[in-house]
DNA sequence: TATTGTTATACTCTATAACTATA
DNA sequence: TATAGTTATAGAGTATAACAATA
């Protein structure tokens, strides 16, 4: 049985929450991004390098995309100064990407950014009740 | 004082866990659209013409997209015959996008294969901790 | 043979700027 | 003058397919 087969009232309206917040958020990160003059996909990819250097196969594994994709995405971005490629010295065909010096100092001003950002969003919950909604978005993201 | 100034605890984790979950229902949505043969926004626009009739303008503002973006969007959607566009009786310059037959079919059948992708996500929450998630989710929206 | 990465190509999304028509 | 919408243009993001180098 699937969710078109009954009314199934709660978890439409839940559907709908997630929804609603992913969509508030995405337009928060990519406001962010854009004062930075990133795009949301580099704001993502700067964030999964901040403490990992993989290859170009492993940055397409993470976030989903071809390894084409993500070549040009890392052209742009080492073009900007943000990221260099070195080669792998187990495997002759991999390429490790990691942040620059500059790219390190920016990634934590971003992230400040955001989380004022979303101050206004979350404001109006305790901090009971905010200590609740990261655990129960931990708990279904951890699944 | 921003979030730059202090090491604010639980406000990063709050800010992480929004954004890996937005990361995650975004990339639900990118998969459920492309088997639609539909791109994210074409999927938002759907959503939004559910119960709405708009112009173009309405509808940049609902999307925070510039007005020729839209036109584009309404292009393609139109080519696809998902929208149709009609004159506005009240105001010759403005132009009203709404649903055809066909789309107002596909809508129900999106959002139930959402609901359906969703339900792994959320299933290790008990029926209690999910709604508490759509009251905390809905308090912080609704700010 | 299989995998890694790049390039070529095509399409969508997006913004800016210039334009027409209506208010 | 101001607003609604479109078009032209340019750049980023994305996928598919073909390719070279390495394993």
């Amino acid at each position: 049985m699937t969710s078109t087969d009954r009314a199934d009232g709660h978890l439409s309206e839940l559907r709908d929450a997630l929804v609603r917040m992913s969509f508030t958020l995405m337009a928060v990160l990519t406001e962010v991004a854009a004062e930075h003059d990133l795009s949301l996909t580099q704001l993502r990819v700067l964030g999964i390098l901040r403490d990992r250097e993989p290859t170009m196969a492993d940055l397409a594994t993470f976030t989903g995309l071809e390894r084409s994709t993500i070549s040009g995405l890392i052209d742009r971005a080492a073009q900007r100064g943000l990221v260099t490629r070195t080669a792998d010295p187990h495997d002759g065909r991999s390429v490790r990407v990691g942040l620059t010096e500059s790219a390190h100092r920016l990634v934590p001003e971003i992230t400040a950014a955001i989380s004022d950002r979303i101050t206004p969003l979350t404001g109006r919950l305790s901090i009971g009740e905010q200590k609740r909604l990261i655990a129960l978005l931990t708990k279904a993201l951890d699944s």
